[in-house]
DNA sequence: ACTTGAACCTGACGCAACGGCAGGATTTAG
DNA sequence: CTAAATCCTGCCGTTGCGTCAGGTTCAAGT
């Protein structure tokens, strides 16, 4: 009665040609979401062509992250696509949120972890808390869109790039260090030579983009001892020579 | 034993210490990942100094997104965090990867759906197929980069600015046809402010990134009679036109 | 000492979307 | 007519707990 002589298949069939396994449909017919139907004398089920169009359309549906309950009662009755869908990208939204938030984490433990050694247990706690201070100091000052542009570009960069980068800064506050004890004038052609890769070195994160690069000198100023303490960075003194230096140049 | 006098906590002490909730910590005992260090007579759970420190260290493990039976590993004998934390980090690139391209299928179905109207069942197929298509032609042409840029702009622009921006193509189109058909010069003033008109909302997109430009560009040229097609875009003689009326203007 | 309310215990089901197995019936090819 | 393939139903396992349920113990007030 499903069709006048219409083409019907089994299980297996139909899994073969939708790319399904058996226990998916059987477990769409337990639900309520795709029930076959007729079934042969014995209990076999047979799929009929509505039911393979219906069961196209829940692959469909399910291929863009929607819950099945949510897919059965869209077939049923549609209280609006567009409105579930959307809704539907509100939550995709924060997972997103969330998994860029852990990924952030994760690179910076993995950097701390690489730079320090394997953490001895007791000191494990100290790191996630800096990790943590790292996480929320940057998400102070960049948005959500900055941080993901400056992941992107160390992506883009490569891991041995970044790496690289990270190494030579160690080396350049070193040196500029030593012509800052020096009383080296600012506009000597040492310093303007290091003032010069110091800004190279910090364009390799901003990237040349203004709105990143100020938030950049933003929380280098307020947090300048911190990250003195933490990570080796700049002294106030030192940021305030770099950029007299730069004044001469510039003039 | 565990203390010369050392404090203890009860499930429900350590549990508002910890914000944590008294199931999890009885949880965590019953998969061996924290058992409290000793039992009152009668039973109940009895956490020490020690087991709080654990729990601390479980907590920060947890945070990175890593699971119970891992952190538990990680706990008794330590198979090299640093490896364990990046093989992690691939795995949270996966999800990353996996749910980016997911938000765009489903970005690409809400514009869909709201530009034609709610699809009639037997459309959503077709709606579904065209979907894929435009994301697959999307990952021909643009790196996962460019991709996430360009959904950046679009967020950091707002969806009413995008929608405004989508629903002025259209009217372009038919003005641009209009002269086309009419056959007015390239270099007629008409044509120029269109053309003018046409690169601003084309910046839109690219934001100005030359090879977002590029990629864009070469999308149109390669796919001109598809997207015409389902999308209303212009054709390859409309895209000639406008690139004739370019050429005068910066000559 | 007695009562009472708060805190504690163990055990079990539920969730999301199936995977995988067991044990038995049926179909189909040779 | 037999053997292999396919089908059936039902149940446990997955991840990290939430949420009862039914019973015991603790701490305080009278």
């Amino acid at each position: 009665m499903t069709g006048i002589g219409g083409q019907s298949w089994k299980v297996g069939q139909l899994a073969r040609l939708t790319g399904l396994t058996v226990r998916t449909l059987h477990h769409y017919d337990q639900v309520g979401l795709l029930c076959p139907s007729a079934r042969t004398p014995s209990g076999h089920r047979l799929y009929g062509e509505q039911d393979v169009r219906g069961l196209y359309r829940i692959v469909a549906l399910r291929e863009l992250g929607l819950p099945l309950e949510v897919i059965r009662d869209l077939l049923t009755g549609e209280p609006d696509l567009a409105d579930l869908l959307r809704e539907h990208l509100a939550h995709v939204d924060q997972q997103l949120a969330a998994i860029r938030a852990l990924r952030r984490r994760l690179v910076t433990m993995v950097a701390a972890v690489q730079a320090v050694g394997p953490p001895g247990s007791a000191d494990l706690l100290v790191l996630m808390e800096e990790v943590k201070k790292v996480d929320d100091t940057m998400k102070r000052y960049f948005t959500e869109e900055q941080l993901a542009a400056l992941t992107q570009r160390h992506e883009q960069a490569g891991e041995e790039a970044t790496e690289s980068v990270m190494a030579q800064w160690p080396q350049l506050i070193a040196q500029v260090q030593a012509e800052l004890d020096a009383g080296t004038d600012p506009g000597a052609p040492k310093v303007q030579a290091l003032a010069r890769r110091w800004m190279e070195l910090l364009e390799f994160f901003h990237g040349g983009d203004p709105g990143l690069r100020d938030s950049l000198y933003r929380m280098q100023a307020d947090n300048s001892e911190m990250l003195q303490q933490q990570y080796g960075g700049p002294s106030p003194e030192m940021i305030d020579y770099i950029r007299r230096a730069n004044a001469v140049s510039s003039s």
